[in-house]
DNA sequence: CCTTTATATTTAAATTTATCTATCTGTATG
DNA sequence: CATACAGATAGATAAATTTAAATATAAAGG
């Protein structure tokens, strides 16, 4: 679950939906995005080692660049934990004598 | 699109996701989501506060009680929102000359 | 090699957030 | 009315987050 949280995480701030807008047109080293948005590099470099570490970037080496680029597998998989997490499910945390969580 | 950073910040935080897997199995009151979680009463209600404003849930209040549920539509809207950040699109923020979000 | 360019790390400041204790409001009930 | 219970608010504090300035690393290119 605490990777979810990480992705959620990530997701919640708007410079950092404002990157994934802009990698939807396709793989952007951080001199591209730093175009874009009008903050400073390491600011944009911070954004971009957290979208690394929840899952929802990937970051390829090429010699003096990084291209970035979203991973549509972590999107799949959270669209599919939000459903799963608000839709009626058999082992519901409040069916369980145990409210502890096993998501 | 601060309405989506709002509901994506309320999603970003483990106990407000084990509320929501609670809320799946039905509208619940706060004193029921007590019982669930390690949590005071205060605490709680901050947290209902922050998923409520973000429209993730909805709170009817009932006498003494506020019988909380799950907003299914808000749910809906995020995924539809995620889909369309993260896939191409034609109006792409890398696209425009002006680099200024039209989320 | 020395310089430039792309990116990362470190440090520090400002802001926000999660949580608690204490207190308050509102509703129902004896 | 007095009491009990559900929930909200206030205030405090500790922790996390965002950001920038300064500095470091690392890869090309001359």
């Amino acid at each position: 679950m605490d990777r979810r949280v990480d992705v959620l995480k990530a997701l919640g701030d708007k410079n950092r939906l404002l990157i994934l807008d802009m990698l939807s047109c396709g793989e952007m080293c951080a001199c591209d995005i730093m175009d874009g948005l009008e903050l400073t590099q390491p600011t944009i470099s911070h954004h971009m080692k957290i979208l690394v570490k929840s899952g929802l970037v990937v970051g390829k080496k090429a010699g003096k660049w990084v291209n970035y680029s979203i991973n549509k597998e972590t999107i799949k998989d959270l669209m599919e934990y939000i459903d799963f997490l608000t839709n009626q499910k058999e082992n519901c945390i409040c069916n369980r004598k145990a409210k502890i969580c096993q998501l």
